[in-house]
DNA sequence: CAATATAACTTGCATTATGAAAGTAATAAT
DNA sequence: ATTATTACTTTCATAATGCAAGTTATATTG
C-alpha cells in the first residue's frame, strides 16, 4: 500500500506521504466537518470508499499517529476513531482545501457563509474548531457544532 | 488516469480531484519554492517522478487550469510551465502542508527560519510569494527569491 | 554542414494499487 | 435461539504506476 522509506524529507512530501492519498483527507473531513467517528459512518459517505480501502486508510492514519482508535464505551462491536493532536493540526489544511474548492467549483456544496466566516477570522476559527473537535463535536453536525455556536445560517 | 465525473461537490473533494494525487503538488512546489518550470527541471527533482507520469500530471494540471504551458522564448525544444491565478491560489495550501510536515518530520529539510517567518506574518508572506512567483521568481531560488528579499538566513 | 546531443514527450510491459462483491467473527437486539 | 449489526478480510478483475527504451524536433559541436 505505501512504501516505507520516504521519497524525500521535503516537508510537503512528508505531509503527502502521511495523508496525501485520495481518501485520507476525506476521512478526516468526515470527523472534523460532520462528527463521524466509526467505520460504519465513514463508509456511508457520499464518495463511496470501498470497505477494504477504508480499512487500509484507517490503519495507515493510525500508524502515522493522526488517528487514535478506541473501543466504544458501551457497544463492544464498535471502534471509535479520534484525531490526535497531530491530526487536529490538519485543520488549517482542510480549511485551505475547502476554501480553494469552494472558490473554483461553480457547483460547490460549501455554504458561502461558512467560507466567508473562516476567511474573516481564520485564527480564532481554527482555535474554535480545534476545541470543538477535540471534545467530540464538529463543524456542521451535532448540538455543539461550530456553526450552531456561531449561529451561521 | 482520472475519472471525469466528480465523486461529490464537497469542496475538499473538488480540490483533491484537481491536484490531490501523489505528484501534482510536488510539481507545483518545484515552481513555487525552486523556480523550476520545464519538463527537464521537474524530472530532476529528488523524488524521481517517472517521465510518463510527469507528462500525464502536467497535462492534467493544464486541463484543470492550474498550469499554463508556453513555448520557450528562444529554445524551440522547450516548453515553459507557469501557474495561472488559479494555481497561484494554491500557495496557502503549500504553506500549510509545509508547516505541518516541518513540525512533524524530525529529519525535515525545511529551514526553521523560513517556517517561523511564514507563521509570523502569513498574510503578507502569501502576497509576497504570489507576486514573486507571478513574476517568474520563487521562494528559495534565483536572485529575486523571497528569502533573499527578506534576508532570511 | 554532418554528427551528436538535448528536450519533451510516448510506448511497452511488469508490478502494484484500487474497487466491487462476497465472506467472516464477534457482539447486540429481538 | 435467531437474526441483525459492526468491523473488518478475502478474492479477483481492472486501473494506475513505474521503469526502460523508444521517437521527433530542435540545438549544439567539430
Amino acid at each position: 500500500m505505501k512504501r516505507s522509506d520516504p521519497k524525500s524529507h521535503c516537508p510537503i512530501n512528508f505531509s503527502l506521504e502521511a495523508f496525501g492519498d485520495t481518501w485520507s483527507l476525506l476521512i478526516i473531513r468526515d470527523i472534523v466537518y460532520f462528527g463521524k467517528n466509526t467505520y460504519g459512518e465513514f463508509i456511508e459517505s457520499e464518495e463511496r470508499i470501498s470497505s477494504n480501502i477504508l480499512a487500509s486508510r484507517l490503519a495507515h492514519l493510525e500508524l502515522k499517529g493522526i488517528l487514535v482508535k478506541k473501543p466504544h464505551a458501551t457497544d463492544k462491536r464498535k471502534e471509535v476513531y479520534f484525531l490526535s493532536d497531530k491530526g487536529l493540526d490538519l485543520i488549517p489544511i482542510l480549511l485551505e482545501l475547502a476554501g480553494w474548492g469552494a472558490l473554483y467549483d461553480p457547483e460547490t456544496d460549501a455554504p458561502q457563509n461558512w467560507i466567508s466566516a473562516v476567511k474573516a477570522d481564520r485564527e480564532s476559527m481554527i482555535r474554535l474548531i480545534r476545541d470543538t473537535v477535540r471534545n467530540g463535536g464538529s463543524i456542521f453536525s451535532g448540538p455543539d457544532s461550530v456553526v450552531s455556536k456561531l449561529a451561521i445560517t
